[in-house]
DNA sequence: AGCACGCCGACT
DNA sequence: GTCGGCGTGCTC
């Protein structure tokens, strides 16, 4: 193939550097005789002053600059991009607005990206030599060596904190006082490789081992080890290093090196689950996708499935039917899933199914795990590959299948480091340069999903009812069948109840029609399997959501009932406590019937923030532009965006008063209460607090499954795919925090949040029941999501967003700033804003709305001070394209949220 | 990113 | 006068 191109006259290389250059564009070089290069090749070029890696985008026969200066070399041991590798870093380049580098980089081994670092070496001075006559700066670096040694240039800069060193270094060089050397950074990582003791096959020599005992039971144990042991095979054994390097030096045996395998631990698969057979909704879901992957892939762009399924609908046995049979055809397949470490039975089922043949690859990997996984991988070691956004770009060839399980979940969006992708719609592009097919997964579809799939780009799938309704569908039995023992066993507990018992309204409450809004089973009729074929697009939107005329049906499909309880209500009515009387009769009720119950809560903490009661000062973060959080743990304040932390302070640091009260709800206080109202019950808290590291995940998930705890609180990261068969009762306890958050995906997250927390409950024999507590009840977010109802709540979100012109029905991008001055930072962004404005006019892009600055939410973080522009409406690349996004603004297309 | 260069106010 | 702190523009 090389061939080809050394024949050419003169060959040269557009390529993609690894520098922040703020266009999307490459580099020309020439091509050194002899050097055999393809497109997608990484290489080493000058760059500057020094060396940096690029990519080939491509190869021509005439430069685009009169003088280009010639390729460095290939960068050794790295595979070469796919031609549809190349063209898809090119489309994310474009549509996210990084390099084009940055975007090839993605489908690259870990620890690919290598910089050459300057090594300043000190040179002996010799004796005569005047230091008199030597700069301050230069005598300082001098010194810095002398005592430090050979230095890397970016620690001396920083050490003798001078940001012209570089400088003052090339003056020492000139005078001989000191050198440089380009040094490529040493690999973070790379094969692990383990001795082996072998036994020599060669002719052995005949020797008597008569005198060495142990020498002899080392090698028969040898012999019997097929001629191979490890090293903690020796150990166990009890042969210590003098025995083995005895037979060593008598020939009989060897070391040899062999390369180890970093493998995640993963629990050792259970007895062998059996397939199960499909529900109808299943069987029909199944077989539109089957006939998908027997298709031929289209030339019009890629299939795509939205796999709309209630909470324990079955949706992974589909991803699993189709993993199967993709692999049965030869192919291979990719599950990308929110967060590895909040969905470990997800990761285990697929690992289950297949054994053996599934890799794992996702950052909470050691970086060794991640190489290994990723090289496998490359060599065609695995069917299936589940991982977290990233594994989108997993070297998996001959791909036919991509699953994106929980396809709305905010998670998929890259946010820090460019390329801000996200997985959803990269999957889609790699769909179709691959000829794959997508399936995306969820409860509770993205709104852009829905709505494409309303249009006819994506196929629906619908299965509307769970697997395996329970025994006993219809009202909780809670209410209705212990009422009467409440009194005896709790009574101790009840003493501390300060009002009435609300047997009388409460009674039935689950049934009752007015707190438990349910759907009509005749608005609910399954959407045929192809909602392509649907005429309307548009949607219907103004007829308000159906009526709740009719009780039951969330029981008729397995689903938990959902009270919604008006804690305005309840505070008129003399309860002042943090949970509503209908929230503590259940929970005292689950207790009591041996259940389990889980307390959910968007925020950690004990109180969300402090105030002083004499002057109103609230204690702030010093750096950022948020208020500071209680933890009692400790006794500190700490700030959640910057993990700042800072004693609770005595005195109100403004005005001096000892009165400082505790103000707002968190996680923490949540514990703390339920543990004063039921002293008896074992309560676990999990959040980023109690569960920072992967395996306290697992531990805290285990502990729940195990029944070593009667009552779960947590954030967020409790509502994801858990399967938790014992949870019948699901507590919301205010699910007004996260529904009023200034941001347009405020209600859709705040819906997807309280159908995932309430599928939690009644995945058992048992029914569940689901109390959440709010300040608005009428929220049209709260109402469906009791009702579970998706389609109703994506018609008036689709309303309100169509209303301002929010995505899906119009295109965002955002643009933030952030710098300590704060009048530096907001001159900057009205500078942007009107050259944006500006060129929009000039072009004539009427359609998109450029809209501030506004400072960002929250104002200021790490002591930088946040603007940002948005811009709404139509495609906002015509209009960025015309402008070079200055340095230090971050691009974010189709954000997820303005937060 | 690095590294030049140029502008400025603040020192020996 | 240099020193040291920015801000800006360029790298095939």
């Amino acid at each position: 193939m090389t061939a080809t191109f050394q024949l050419l006259p003169a060959c040269y290389a557009e390529v993609a550097v690894n520098a922040p250059t703020p266009h999307h564009l490459t580099f020309t070089y020439a091509v050194p005789p002899g050097m055999a290069v393809a497109v997608g090749q990484a290489v080493w070029v000058p760059f500057g002053t020094r060396l940096a890696q690029g990519f080939i985008f491509a190869l021509t026969p005439t430069p685009r600059v009169e003088a280009p200066r010639p390729l460095a070399g290939a960068v050794a041991g790295q595979p070469c991009l796919a031609p549809w590798q190349v063209d898809l870093a090119g489309w994310i380049s474009r549509y996210y607005g990084s390099s084009l580098f940055e975007a090839a980089a993605l489908f690259m081994p870990p620890d690919f990206e290598r910089r050459v670092l300057t090594l300043v070496h000190p040179v002996p001075a010799t004796f005569g030599r005047v230091v008199g006559t030597l700069t301050p700066r230069q005598r300082r670096i001098l010194r810095s060596l002398d005592r430090h040694g050979p230095t890397e240039l970016e620690d001396l800069k920083r050490r003798v904190a001078d940001r012209r060193a570089a400088e003052v270094v090339d003056q020492l060089v000139q005078q001989g006082l000191a050198r440089k050397e380009l040094v490529v950074q040493r690999p973070r990582v790379g094969p692990k490789h383990a001795r082996v003791l072998c036994r020599t096959e060669s002719p052995a020599p005949p020797v008597v081992l008569d005198r060495s005992p142990r020498q002899a039971a080392l090698l028969s144990a040898l012999e019997a080890a097929g001629g191979r042991l490890t090293r903690a095979a020796l150990r166990e054994g009890g042969f210590t290093a003098a025995v083995s390097a005895g037979l060593v030096r008598k020939g009989l045996v060897h070391w040899e090196a062999v390369r180890e395998v970093r493998a995640p631990l993963v629990r050792p698969p259970g007895p062998a689950v059996p397939v199960p057979t499909l529900t109808a909704a299943q069987e029909q879901a199944w077989a539109a996708l089957r006939q998908a992957l027997d298709q031929p892939p289209d030339a019009r762009g890629p299939q795509v499935f939205l796999l709309h399924g209630v909470t324990g609908s079955g949706k992974t046995e589909i991803y699993l039917r189709a993993l199967a049979h993709v692999i049965a055809q030869g192919r291979r397949g990719i599950v990308l899933v929110p967060e590895i470490a909040l969905t470990p039975q997800t990761v285990e089922r697929v690992a289950a199914r297949f054994p053996g043949r599934v890799a794992l690859l996702h950052s909470g990997l050691s970086l060794g795990q991640q190489f290994d996984a990723w090289w496998r991988i490359h060599d065609g070691e695995f069917d299936v590959v589940v991982g977290s956004r990233s594994a989108v770009f997993a070297p998996q060839a001959d791909l036919g299948l991509i699953v994106v399980d929980e396809e709305h979940d905010a998670a998929y969006k890259q946010t820090d480091p460019a390329p801000r992708y996200h997985a959803r719609r990269v999957a889609e592009e790699v769909a179709r340069r691959t000829g794959a097919v997508l399936v995306l997964g969820s409860a509770t579809p993205d709104l852009g999903s829905y709505l494409q799939a309303l249009a006819g780009r994506f196929h629906v799938l619908e299965l509307p009812a769970r697997v395996s309704p329970h025994r006993s569908p219809g009202p909780s039995p809670l209410l209705s069948s212990r009422a009467d023992r409440w009194h005896g066993v709790a009574a101790q507990e009840w003493s501390r109840f300060p009002f009435p018992l609300p047997l009388g309204e409460g009674e039935g409450g689950a049934g009752k029609s007015a707190l438990t809004p349910t759907l009509s089973q005749g608005e609910r009729e399954p959407p045929p399997a192809f909602t392509s074929q649907l005429a309307a697009p548009e949607l219907q939107v103004g007829k308000g959501g159906p009526g709740a005329e009719e009780g039951g049906a969330s029981a008729l499909r397995g689903l938990p009932s959902v009270e919604i309880v008006d804690l305005r209500r309840e505070l008129r009515e003399g309860n002042r406590s943090i949970f509503s009387r209908s929230l503590t009769l259940h929970l005292a009720a689950t207790l009591e019937a041996g259940h389990q119950a889980i307390l959910f809560l968007n925020r950690r903490g004990a109180a969300s923030f402090v105030q002083c009661r004499d002057c109103g000062h609230a204690m702030t973060c010093r750096r950022c532009d948020v208020a500071l959080t209680y933890h009692s743990v400790g006794e500190r304040l700490l700030c959640h965006q910057c993990s700042a932390q800072v004693a609770v302070p005595g005195t109100c640091p403004h005005c001096a008063s000892p009165r400082i009260k505790f103000l707002g709800l968190g996680t923490q206080r949540v514990e703390e209460e339920v543990g004063k109202l039921f002293p008896a019950a074992r309560v676990l808290r999990w959040d980023r607090d109690t569960a920072r590291t992967r395996s306290a995940h697992e531990t805290a998930l285990r502990r729940f499954q195990d029944h070593e705890a009667d009552v779960l609180v947590g954030t967020q990261m409790i509502a994801k795919g858990l399967d938790l068969p014992q949870v019948t009762l699901v507590g919301v306890v205010n699910a007004d925090i996260t529904l009023y958050l200034p941001d347009f995906r405020a209600a859709e997250r705040t819906f997807q949040l309280l159908t995932q927390v309430a599928g939690r409950a009644g995945r058992g024999p048992w029914a569940g029941q689901v109390i959440v507590q709010t300040y608005t009840p009428e929220h049209y977010a709260l109402t469906t999501a009791a009702r579970q109802d998706y389609r109703a709540f994506a018609q008036q979100e689709a309303a309100y967003r169509r209303r301002h012109g929010y995505p899906p029905f119009g295109r965002m991008a955002r643009l933030l700033f952030a710098h300590p001055g704060a009048a530096r930072a907001q001159h900057e962004a009205e500078a942007l804003a009107r050259r944006l404005r500006e060129e929009a006019a000039t072009a004539g892009l009427a359609e998109v709305a450029v809209l501030g600055p506004v400072p960002a939410y929250p104002r200021r973080v790490r002591g930088r001070y946040r603007w940002q522009i948005v811009l709404l409406g139509g495609d906002p690349h015509p209009l960025l394209e015309r402008i070079v996004v200055p340095r230090g603004w971050l691009l974010d297309v189709d954000p997820v949220g303005l937060l």
